[in-house]
DNA sequence: CTACTCACG
DNA sequence: ACGTACGTGAGTAGT
C-alpha cells in the first residue's frame, strides 16, 4: 500500500472558504471566523476522503517573487484580499499548529511553487500526492501519481473536481505541461500573465494541440494559419517566452520540508479544541471534543403532542419564555399543526387532531406572538394568514435576518441557517420529507415530520439571538427592525388584497393575438420555404443563417444568436426577419401574459401574486406567481394588456412613481455639487445632463444629445463601462470612452464617488446602501479579469439600486400604515420598484394622492428633492 | 435541468 | 464563473 500526502494551497482554499461560507460570521470577540471554518471543513473532508499519512499546507509570504523581478507589471495573485479575510490567515495558522499540521512558506515564492516543489519531491519518494487548491493553474502539476483536487462551491454545497494527468488531457485536450504553453500564449489575467496580444483561448489551445510546445510553434511560425495569428505570434514572441516562464510553476524551489513533520498525528488535540471553543466553531467543536474524549455529543430530543392537556402545559411554559421559535404547518389554508421551541430541551410538535384543533393552535400561536417577548419564525409572511396579527414588537423573521446578513444565498431555510449560525448540521426538509405534501407526509412518516418541523422552530429560536447580534455588529439592526420587519406586513397586505383582472377581456385579448400569430406563421413559412418551429432558436438559426445565408452577428454556446437586438441590426429590411420579430412579440404576449396571467385569476376575480423579500442581491423585492412587475408597457400592443387590470366598483387606481430616483440618489451619495445643483434646477434630468456635459444651453439640447446623455446616465448607474455604453448607443468604444470622460469632467464628484465604492468594496468585501444594507461582492477579489470587472460594476450599481429599494420600502410601509390608520378603504396593491399602485375609493382619491406624495417624498431626506409623479385611471393602462 | 429569449425597473 | 452594461421572472426547446 502506497503512502499518501495531501498538499494544500492555504490562501487559495481560505479565499474559497471565505466566499463560500456566511460572511458575517464572528465570535464574541468580534473576530471573523467564516473562512477558518470553511477551510477546516474542507481540510477535514479531504482528510476523511483521502486517509493520507502526511499533510502540509503551503502559504504565500508577502515578498516580491522571481515573477516580480522578471516582469514589473506582475501583481501576484493574492491582491485585494479583504481585511476580514486577511485577519483569518494567522488564525488559520494557529489552528494548524495546534493540530500538528506542518505549514510551508518561503519568502520570494508563491504557494504554487512550494506545492510544485513538494509534489515533485514526494512523487520521487514514491508517495501518492493530492494537491488541493482553488486554482486551475495547479493542473500543470498533474501526473499519474499527482492528483489535483479543486473544491467548487455550487449552490451552497462543495463539490470537488479531481484531475489526474489523464483527466487533464480528457477535459482540456492538452497534457499538464502543454497547459503551461497554452497559458503562455493566451495569457491568464488571473495570474497577470500577459500572453501574446491577439491570441485568444481557442487559438492557443489549437496551436498547442497541433505543435505540443511553444518552441515548436515558433519553429514553424511562418506556416501558422490564420495570418492574423501568425502576425500576432511574430510580434509577441518575447511576451510569449516571458509568459511561459511566469506561468510555469517552479518545481525546484529551496523550501525546507521534512516528511516526518508532515506525518499526521493526533489532529483533535486539546489545544485545537481550545481554539475551536474560542472561535465559537460549534459544529467543529463536536469533532474535536470526541478527540479529547471530554464529552459526548448530545442527541436532540423532540416531543410530540396531540392532546389538549399536553398542549396547554407546553403553551403555558412557552408564554413565560424569553425567546421562543414557532413554525406553523399549514396547507391549502388549513393548519395541520405547529412546532414550538422555547429551550434546548423544550421543542415540541403539536399536531392538530381531535380536541387539539387548528383554531386552538392558531389562537395559542397568536397569544404567544402578542405576549411581548421575542418570537422567532421562518417565513412570517406565510404564517400571517393564520396568526391574524398586525405589526408586533418582538416578532422576528429569521429568514429575513439571514437575508440581510448575506443576500446572495439562494434560500433561507432552517437547515442552512442552522449550519451557518448554529454550526449544526441538520437534515433538510427534502431529506426528511421528500417532495410530498405535508398532509401525506404526516400520514406516512410522522417521525420525519416531527424532526423537520421541530428543527425549524428550534433553529428560528436558537439562531435568533445570534442573528440579532450580527445585525447589530454589522450596523443593520435599524434596517431590520424599522424597514424589513414592518415591510413583511405591507407585503402580506398587498398579496392578500390582490388586483382585479377582467378575465373575459383577457381572453379576448389572447384570441386577437392568436389570429395574428396564425397569420404570421403562414407568412413566415412561405417566406422561408418550409415549416419549422419558429420558437426554436436552433431551428430558426438554421433557416436564417444556413438556408438563407443571412450574415450572423453573434454566436452563442449552442449556435447562432437570434435575439431581437441581433436580428434588428442584421436585417431590418428583410421581410422574413421583420415578421419573425413580430411573431416573437405576439407569442410572448400570448403565452406569458394572456394565457400566463389567466391561470392566476382567483375565485374573487383577482390575482394575488407573491412579493418576495429575500431574493435579490440589492434589496429590491421580487414578484412571482405571477410576476406583476414585468407587465408590458414599453410597446403599444403589449401595453394594451394593462386595460384588463382594473379597480373594483367604486374605486379608481392612483399610481405614483418616483422620477429618476436612482440618479437623484447618485447625486446625493456622490455629493457632486454640479449634479446636485442640476437636479434642483431641472425636471428633465437627461436634458440637463446633456446641456452640462456637451456645453450647450439647456433650451438648445437636441433630441440626439438628450438621448446620448440618457444612455450615459444609465451607464453610470449600471457601473459604467465603455463597452456597455458603446453597445447601448451603437457607437464605437472610443466614442463611448469620450462621452464617459466628458461626463466625469463635468461631474468630478461622481467619479470620485464611484472609484471610492470600488476601493472600499475591495477592501471590505462588500458595499453598502445609505441605510446600511450590505451586498458582498466576492468578484472584486477574483483573479479573473472579467469577474473582477463585473464586481466593479456591481460595487458601483448596488449602493444606488439598493438605496432606491430602501427608500421605496420606507415609502411603502408609510403608505400602508397611513391608509389603515386613517381608516381609509383604499389599499396599496402593487410595487414595481419605483412605482406604487393604490386601489383608491373614489371619495378618497385626494387623500390618497396626498398620502402617496407625502410618504414617498418624505421617505428620505436627500440633498436633491425626490419627485413623485401621480396619475389616476380606471385601468392600469390609463395611469400613465 | 440548462440555454435562450424577452417582459419589466 | 458570463467575451460585460445593473437587477429580476417566465415560457419554450432540447438535452
Amino acid at each position: 500500500m502506497r503512502e499518501k500526502i495531501v498538499l494544500i494551497d492555504g490562501h487559495s482554499i481560505l479565499n474559497r472558504a471565505y466566499y463560500g461560507v456566511n460572511m458575517g460570521m464572528t465570535n464574541f470577540e468580534g473576530l471573523h471566523t467564516n473562512a477558518v471554518y470553511g477551510f477546516l471543513n474542507i481540510l477535514l473532508k479531504i482528510i476523511d476522503e483521502e486517509q493520507p499519512q502526511y499533510i502540509t499546507v503551503a502559504f504565500d509570504v508577502k515578498a516580491p517573487t522571481f515573477r516580480h523581478e522578471m516582469y514589473e507589471a506582475y501583481k501576484g495573485t493574492r491582491k485585494g484580499m479583504p481585511e476580514e479575510l486577511h485577519e483569518q490567515v494567522p488564525l488559520t495558522k494557529d489552528v494548524l499548529k495546534a493540530m500538528g499540521i506542518q505549514v510551508a512558506e518561503l519568502p520570494g515564492y508563491e504557494a504554487d511553487d512550494i506545492l510544485g516543489t513538494l509534489s515533485a519531491r514526494c512523487e520521487k519518494e514514491g508517495l501518492d500526492v493530492v494537491v488541493v487548491s482553488g486554482d486551475r493553474d495547479m493542473l500543470q502539476l498533474a501526473s499519474g501519481r499527482i492528483k489535483i483536487r479543486i473544491p467548487k462551491t455550487k449552490g451552497g454545497t462543495t463539490a470537488v473536481e479531481d484531475y489526474l494527468e489523464k483527466d487533464v488531457m480528457e477535459k482540456l485536450g492538452v497534457t499538464p505541461s502543454e497547459f503551461v504553453d497554452v497559458k503562455a500564449l493566451m495569457g491568464d489575467s488571473s495570474d497577470n500573465i500577459p500572453g501574446v496580444p491577439g491570441i485568444g483561448e481557442k487559438t492557443a489551445f489549437a496551436l498547442i494541440q497541433k505543435y505540443h510546445s511553444l518552441e515548436a510553434v515558433y519553429a514553424d511560425v511562418d506556416n501558422v494559419k490564420p495570418a492574423r495569428a501568425q502576425k500576432a505570434l511574430a510580434a509577441g514572441r518575447e511576451m510569449a517566452e516571458l509568459s511561459q516562464t511566469l506561468a510555469r510553476i517552479d518545481r525546484e524551489c529551496p523550501v525546507e520540508f521534512s516528511l516526518e513533520q508532515a506525518r499526521i498525528g493526533k489532529l483533535f488535540t486539546p489545544e485545537a479544541y481550545e481554539i475551536m471553543k474560542r472561535l465559537e466553531l460549534r459544529s467543529l467543536l463536536k469533532r474535536f471534543e470526541a478527540g479529547c474524549q471530554t464529552q459526548n455529543s448530545v442527541e436532540r430530543t423532540f416531543l410530540y403532542l396531540d392532546d389538549l392537556e399536553g398542549a396547554e402545559l407546553a403553551f403555558e411554559k412557552a408564554m413565560e419564555a424569553e425567546r421562543i421559535g414557532i413554525q406553523l404547518v399549514a396547507e391549502d389554508g388549513e393548519l395541520l399543526g405547529l412546532s414550538l421551541a422555547f429551550g434546548e430541551e423544550d421543542v415540541y410538535f403539536l399536531e392538530a387532531s381531535g380536541f387539539l384543533t387548528g383554531e386552538y393552535l392558531t389562537g395559542k400561536a397568536r397569544q404567544l406572538c402578542l405576549r411581548g417577548k421575542d418570537t422567532w419564525m421562518l417565513d412570517l409572511k406565510e404564517a400571517l394568514p393564520y396568526l391574524d396579527i398586525e405589526e408586533t414588537e418582538g416578532v422576528y423573521d429569521a429568514g429575513v435576518a439571514g437575508y440581510l446578513l448575506n443576500p446572495l444565498k439562494s434560500a433561507y431555510v432552517y437547515d442552512d441557517l442552522a449550519r451557518e449560525y448554529l454550526e449544526l448540521t441538520v437534515p433538510s426538509r427534502t431529506d426528511l420529507l421528500g417532495k410530498v405534501s405535508f398532509r401525506s407526509a404526516l400520514q406516512d412518516k410522522k417521525e420525519s415530520c416531527i424532526t423537520c418541523f421541530c428543527y425549524s422552530a428550534y433553529t428560528a429560536m436558537a439562531s435568533g439571538e445570534i442573528l440579532l447580534r450580527k445585525l447589530r455588529e454589522t450596523g443593520m439592526e435599524p434596517l431590520f427592525r424599522e424597514i424589513e420587519m414592518p415591510l413583511i406586513y405591507s407585503l402580506y397586505h398587498m398579496e392578500k388584497e390582490g388586483i382585479q383582472v377582467e378575465k373575459e377581456a383577457l381572453r379576448v385579448y389572447g384570441e386577437t393575438l392568436q389570429v395574428q400569430i396564425e397569420r404570421l406563421e403562414i407568412e413566415i413559412y412561405e417566406l422561408s420555404g418550409e415549416t419549422f418551429n419558429i420558437n426554436s432558436p436552433k431551428q430558426l438559426g438554421v433557416i436564417l443563417f444556413e438556408k438563407l445565408k443571412l450574415p450572423y452577428g453573434k454566436k452563442t454556446k449552442t449556435g447562432y444568436s437570434t435575439s431581437a437586438d441581433i436580428l434588428e441590426k442584421l436585417a431590418p429590411e428583410q421581410p422574413l426577419v421583420a415578421k419573425i420579430l413580430e411573431y416573437r412579440q405576439l407569442t410572448k404576449l400570448k403565452s406569458t401574459y394572456a394565457d400566463g396571467l389567466a391561470v392566476y385569476i382567483g375565485e374573487d376575480g383577482r390575482i394575488h401574486g407573491k412579493f418576495n423579500q429575500t431574493i435579490t442581491a440589492t434589496g429590491r423585492i421580487s414578484s412571482t406567481e405571477p410576476n406583476l412587475q414585468n407587465i408590458p408597457v414599453r410597446m403599444a400592443l403589449g401595453r394594451e394588456i394593462r386595460k384588463v387590470f382594473v379597480p373594483k366598483e367604486g374605486y379608481v387606481f392612483v399610481d405614483a412613481d418616483y422620477s429618476q430616483i436612482e440618479l437623484r440618489i447618485l447625486a446625493h451619495m456622490s455629493g457632486d455639487s454640479r449634479l446636485i445643483e442640476a437636479y434642483h434646477q431641472a425636471e428633465d434630468i437627461h436634458r440637463m445632463t446633456a446641456s452640462q456635459v456637451f456645453h450647450v444651453p439647456f433650451d438648445e439640447v437636441t433630441p440626439l444629445q438628450r438621448g446620448n446623455a440618457k444612455a450615459v446616465n444609465f451607464g453610470i448607474v449600471y457601473g459604467i463601462s465603455a463597452f456597455g455604453l458603446s453597445e447601448g448607443l451603437s457607437i464605437t468604444r472610443q466614442e463611448a470612452l469620450d462621452y464617459i470622460k466628458q461626463y466625469f469632467e463635468t461631474y468630478p464628484g461622481v467619479k470620485i464617488f464611484l472609484d471610492g465604492l470600488v476601493d472600499s468594496g475591495k477592501e471590505k468585501g462588500y458595499v453598502t446602501t445609505l441605510f446600511g444594507r450590505r451586498r458582498p461582492v466576492p468578484e472584486l477579489s477574483s483573479s479573473n479579469f472579467m469577474q473582477r470587472n463585473f464586481g466593479e460594476r456591481v460595487a458601483m450599481n448596488s449602493p444606488i439600486q439598493g438605496t432606491a429599494a430602501d427608500i421605496m420600502k420606507i415609502a411603502m410601509i408609510g403608505v400602508d400604515r397611513r391608509l389603515r390608520r386613517e381608516k381609509l378603504r383604499s389599499r396599496l396593491i402593487l410595487q414595481i420598484h419605483d412605482e406604487l399602485l393604490v386601489e383608491a375609493a373614489e371619495d378618497e382619491v385626494e387623500q390618497v394622492k396626498r398620502i402617496l406624495k407625502e410618504e414617498m417624498d418624505g421617505a428620505a431626506e436627500l440633498s436633491v428633492p425626490l419627485e413623485v409623479d401621480l396619475n389616476t385611471g380606471y385601468s392600469w393602462f390609463e395611469t400613465k
